[in-house]
DNA sequence: GTTCTAGAAC
DNA sequence: GTTCTAGAAC
């Protein structure tokens, strides 16, 4: 909710005029942070127009930043993932800038957390600004898009299937190191 | 988001 | 018996 973001407020990595950079209040992955628009009124992608363009390359280009800047200092070794929910849950749009460590964190428990960073449910911001740029607007499908939620749990790495989370993360942290080294 | 719990899976 | 999930209630 967008009340919440007020216990957010000793959280924020970053500002500009723009927008505002906070940690994810229940990081699922090492490095979990929010690119948030200080304009208000655009509440998610489905409001999305081409008005907004600029602010959403300016997001963009601030998350790109970031995962930089991350990269640079104490987290090389990580990879990241830059984008939208397809069918998000806070309102007030919002751009995830996530480590791709995700057995890594103890607050990513449920099937629905596990698929809505490691499927196309994630929507790379790039993807989204195309389509934006493209059409005019980004329409998600929601029956697409909560069968993408409710799947069963796949390895993104090697597409390999398991039953639980914690066999998913148990089997996840070892393709990752394998995938990095 | 959290806690609680029934029932499935192991 | 223990682990785990899903759904309800908050």
């Amino acid at each position: 909710q967008v009340k919440d973001l007020a216990k957010h407020k000793d959280s924020i990595y970053f500002k500009d005029s723009r927008c505002i950079a906070i940690y994810d209040a229940y990081p699922k992955a090492t490095v979990h942070l929010l690119v948030l628009p200080r304009d208000t009124s655009l509440l998610s992608l489905d409001c999305a127009t081409p008005m907004h363009l600029d602010l959403m390359q300016h997001m963009s280009q601030v998350a790109d930043r970031i995962v930089a800047h991350l990269k640079a200092a104490q987290f090389r070794k990580l990879s990241f993932k830059v984008g939208y929910h397809a069918i998000p849950s806070m309102r007030l749009l919002h751009l995830h800038v996530i480590s791709e460590d995700f057995h890594a964190s103890e607050r990513l428990k449920h099937k629905k957390h596990w698929n809505s960073f490691t499927t196309d449910f994630f929507v790379p911001s790039s993807q989204v600004l195309a389509t934006l740029e493209r059409e005019g607007r980004v329409v998600m499908p929601a029956a697409k898009y909560k069968a993408l939620e409710e799947q069963g749990l796949e390895c993104p790495l090697c597409h390999a299937k398991f039953p639980t989370i914690p066999s998913m993360k148990k089997h996840y942290k070892l393709c990752y190191d394998k995938v990095r080294q």
